[in-house]
DNA sequence: GTAATGGATCTTTTT
DNA sequence: GATCCATTAC
């Protein structure tokens, strides 16, 4: 391990108080984490005394090697399985299971949970088991919440999976329901902060604020009482108190949160009575635990604390954190600036703001006993890590620009130099990377144009030679897998993967994928649905309809024309043997894609997905077929681990890249509205710390004569605190640039479409850096930087079909591509038909001498991966050619491409060359391997094979179009 | 100059 | 259904 820089060895050796380090990234967080652990020992600290806390599961892992190996270098083996990191997930679930009984007695609740409790991580599961409690709570107490001209119930009706969401960021907030009151400062909080800012409605525009009301009071889906509009008659410059009043609270509001209350602690009730916890639960339990109970503090308590990524640390692992130390030994690493998880309720607030959020938090952990054994520390320490071993000083500087860019045309963020919280780094890594580095703007006139332009600035990486990657000490050439692509959203990602295979570029895509909507989720679905229940139509419509039958073969077998109607006898046979395993998931799921001969990274999530879900709480295939349909609709996404080529590029969203780095990157997708990204929140119920729990809806009830009208309404008060009084906040996008674009180490190129974002144009319009003050006194000037050219991705590729280029090849072979056979082109397309269907496993119901041969061919491809007519594209010269490979059978060692081929003589034998030929290179392209071809000459039947012709040739023929 | 209108386009996800 | 931006209206 090299030795620790002059910042390191100052946290290395802050080892009493509090202590923030300001790691911003690639400066060595972690090898000053591990050294600073041993500096711990060294001074006699025990193992067990030290808590080393992380996020992910892998970071646990990663810091546990790391600090095993310095401690077998230190000599100290024998301390070595005492060493304890964790997960904050693992160490609240392990304190809760500890303790199962602490957590009624804090809520004051009947059901004790057991320590066999269990905690389920599949979200459709545990948002389907709050519907479930929902509606019992509702057939229960609902009356209770129609009262005094408003119903709560009927609101709620429809935001059934808003107020799910909303408890748990409650959970997350540490807000936490008693029965009749709120834990601590839970009801000021769920109230918000509306009393004390009456500045901000003083400084309002009165004008505004008249307009923005009388515009809802003309609206029909809008109800402002007549009350607020004579306040607003009166008065002309002053806002009214009643409209003050109004907005802030009101009657309706204070019973949707009495409402809001009781459902979250009915909810936490139930949840102890099924002894089921979710990690939200998991860690508002430890909390109670750790809160209550002295002895289990005493028992988890340590003298030192480090926290991991504390910028993404919540409220409530805050004060677990607090609730775990002897001693103010708290030693939080982060960096604010690499905060992008607000959705999840997470703010860099913890880290900015440590000192005041400690003092306050303590202050009210302690208020009637002492629960946090020491007083609020006198002193706080701020250490900034500077040095950045990552990157070229060139990538940190376009990095840390990505701070200041406008999130909107008239954003007015402070420049970079002028915020104090900013610590500019300075590159000292490798100095052949300040020699090879480079910053490049890439843009197209259309989405499509710009994932070719960005494909093509790869190939320009890998193979102009004008790159060159720096690698213990020395240089080399650039490869695939040095290249990262991250994008804003996983649709770009999925789309650019797919051209980038149609391009013959290898890539490869991380991230989380909705598995259940692929066509391996769908067969799931639709077989599960036909062993369920045999006249299942949807199920077997979608079966059918994926071996590609026709619509009026799918009429007659599912007896729709009058007919009996019967499935295929080898389907109703799988239905027959499927229906044996019922009770065995596993193998009843195992059976379903080994039918498809499927056995990808996809099939093996669904299996393992399913069996999980099976093992856990659901008992039968309509709870599964329930769980397919939920994660259909609900876009769940799992995460799959799929084979990593090496040499590859890496497509994946700018969130997941978080802590990785590579030598390349390119962020992708910097379009108007997208990156930046202006969605707001789209929920309806909502939690805002200062306006607090608020809903978009009201209850709006009018009485005419014996009719009462009801209707659920938008509410004016929530639209009118959300337009006047509100700006939003869109840093977060910022900070993901950052986190972006400070991923590479030496390349850095950014992409957009034809309709660039303020987040690109930052970076290309004008000189920015003229004039600016970038005396930071840094080892190198950002003045020197030039704004690049932006290349323009002009030329559009054109696309041709491999038939167009056959066509094309001369007199000679034209007659013969337009009549295929002697038997016309017809019967070649039914032929092919028959054979898609074979190849499936189904008979198809009209028999023709070629399928024989059809058959053994089909017979001899045995042993391999078989797909049929799959779409490929291969670029050759300036055009893209396309087609559809009737057969593509992968081996271990090579690929296989089948045509089949109903001519009764050879005349055509050279153009069919050419045309295996495109699909072999399109085939090794994408998928490494060596291709052989076979013209099958199936009326005629004899296989012609042959290895495919060179690009050469291929490219000559694009010539002669 | 400012206000009203219309068009385009819309996310992220450890445990 | 929200929300920004460009265009038009005044």
């Amino acid at each position: 391990m090299s030795d620790a820089n002059e910042q390191q060895q100052k946290i290395i050796d802050h080892t009493e108080g509090p202590l923030v380090v300001d790691a911003g990234p690639g400066t060595g967080k972690t090898s000053t984490l591990v050294k600073r652990y041993i500096a711990l020992l060294e001074r006699d600290v025990k193992p067990n005394d030290i808590l080393m806390v992380t996020f992910t599961n892998n970071a646990a892992a990663e810091l546990r090697d790391r600090i095993r190996d310095a401690m077998s270098k230190a000599g100290r083996l024998d301390e070595i399985n005492s060493i304890r990191t964790s997960t904050f997930d693992a160490l609240c679930l392990r304190m809760v299971l500890g303790s199962p009984d602490i957590v009624s007695r804090f809520f004051n609740i009947d059901p004790i949970l057991s320590r066999k409790a269990r905690l389920v991580d599949n979200e459709s599961l545990n948002r389907e088991h709050f519907m479930l409690f929902y509606s019992d709570f509702i057939r229960e107490h609902g009356d209770r919440y129609r009262r005094d001209g408003n119903d709560v119930t009927a609101l709620m009706g429809g935001l059934r999976t808003d107020l799910y969401k909303l408890i748990n960021k409650m959970m997350a907030r540490g807000m936490i329901p008693f029965r009749y009151d709120w834990f601590m400062d839970g009801e000021s909080l769920a109230k918000g902060r509306m009393n004390n800012i009456g500045n901000v409605f003083a400084n309002l525009d009165m004008k505004k604020m008249r307009k923005g009301v009388l515009d809802l009071a003309d609206k029909d889906d809008y109800a402002v009482p007549a009350e607020i509009l004579n306040a607003l008659e009166k008065e002309e410059d002053r806002i009214p108190p009643e409209i003050y009043e109004s907005l802030a609270n009101d009657d309706k509001r204070f019973l949707m949160l009495e409402f809001v209350r009781d459902v979250y602690f009915a909810y936490i009730e139930r949840s102890v009575r099924d002894n089921r916890l979710t990690f939200g639960l998991t860690a508002l339990f430890a909390f109670a635990v750790l809160y209550t109970d002295e002895r289990t503090r005493k028992l988890h308590s340590v003298e030192h604390m480090m926290v991991d990524e504390f910028q993404d640390t919540n409220e409530l692992q805050m004060e677990i954190c607090l609730l775990l130390l002897k001693k103010p030994n708290l030693c939080a690493v982060g960096d604010w600036k690499q905060g992008i998880y607000g959705f999840r309720y997470v703010s860099p607030d913890n880290i900015l703001n440590f000192e005041e959020k400690t003092r306050r938090l303590m202050r009210a952990l302690n208020r009637d006993r002492q629960r946090i054994p020491f007083e609020v520390p006198e002193k706080f320490s701020k250490i900034p890590l500077q040095e950045n071993y990552r990157s070229s000083a060139l990538v940190i500087e376009k990095s840390f620009r990505a701070l200041d860019a406008k999130t909107a045309k008239d954003d007015d963020v402070a420049r970079i130099e002028d915020d104090p919280n900013i610590v500019m780094l300075r590159s000292s890594g490798d100095p052949l990377r300040n020699e090879h580095t480079g910053f490049d703007m890439i843009y197209g006139e259309s989405l499509e144009d710009q994932q070719r332009a960005i494909l093509d600035k790869i190939k320009d990486y890998v193979f102009s030679g004008d790159h060159k990657i720096a690698e213990g000490g020395g240089l080399r050439d650039v490869r695939y897998g040095d290249i990262a692509v991250l994008c804003r959203n996983g649709k770009f990602c999925r789309s650019l993967k797919e051209l980038a295979d149609k391009e013959g570029v290898h890539a490869f895509l991380h991230g989380d994928v909705e598995i259940m909507s692929t066509r391996e989720g769908k067969l799931v679905l639709a077989w599960l649905r036909y062993v369920n229940n045999a006249s299942d139509i949807k199920g077997k419509t979608a079966i059918l309809a994926d071996m590609g039958a026709s619509l009026s073969y799918m009429d007659s077998v599912l007896g729709r024309n009058g007919s009996e109607g019967t499935m295929p006898r080898n389907l109703s046979d799988q239905r027959l043997t499927l229906l044996r395993k019922r009770r065995r998931p596993n193998d009843l799921i195992t059976s379903i894609f080994e039918f498809y001969g499927l056995s990808n990274d996809i099939t093996q999530a669904i299996t393992t997905i399913l069996s999980r879900a099976y093992s856990g709480s659901l008992i039968t295939i309509s709870d599964l077929i329930r769980l397919i349909e939920d994660d259909i609709n609900n876009e769940t996404k799992y995460n799959v681990d799929a084979l990593v080529n090496p040499d590859a590029v890496i497509i994946q969203t700018a969130h997941s890249s978080k802590g990785l780095e590579f030598p390349i990157v390119i962020v992708a997708g910097l379009d108007n509205r997208s990156f930046p990204s202006y969605k707001g929140d789209s929920e309806y119920l909502y939690f805002d710390e200062e306006l607090g729990v608020r809903c978009k809806k009201e209850y709006f009830s009018r009485r005419d004569g014996d009719v009462l009208y009801e209707r659920i309404i938008n509410s004016w008060r929530d639209k009118l605190i959300r337009d006047v009084c509100k700006k939003q906040d869109r840093s977060e996008e910022r900070r993901l640039l950052f986190v972006a674009m400070s991923r590479a180490k030496q390349y850095l190129c950014l992409a957009a479409g034809n309709d660039p974002s303020t987040f690109f144009k930052h970076f290309g319009e004008g000189d920015i850096f003229e004039g600016g003050g970038y005396e930071s006194g840094l080892a190198y000037d950002m003045r020197r930087s030039q704004t690049p050219k932006i290349a323009q991705y002009s030329k559009r590729r054109k696309n041709v079909s491999v038939h167009e280029l056959m066509e094309a090849q001369g007199a000679a072979f034209a007659e013969g591509i337009d009549e295929l056979s002697g038997k016309g082109a017809d019967y070649g397309t039914a032929v092919h038909d028959a054979a898609y269907l074979i190849s499936c496993g189904i008979e198809p119901n009209q028999e023709y001498p070629e399928l024989e041969e059809i058959r053994r061919i089909l017979d001899s491809l045995r042993g391999a991966e078989i797909r049929t007519e799959i779409r490929c594209a291969l670029p050759a010269g300036d055009v893209t050619l396309r087609g559809i490979i009737d057969v593509m059978a992968e081996f271990d060692d090579r690929i296989e491409i089948h045509d089949y081929k109903t001519d009764e003589n050879d005349l055509n034998l050279p153009l069919y060359k050419l045309q295996l030929s495109i699909y072999a290179h399109a085939a090794m392209g994408a998928r490494g391997k060596r291709a052989v071809c076979f013209i099958d000459y199936v009326s005629q039947k004899k296989s012609i094979e042959f290895n495919p012709l060179p690009m050469t040739d291929i490219e000559a023929a694009v010539l002669n179009l």
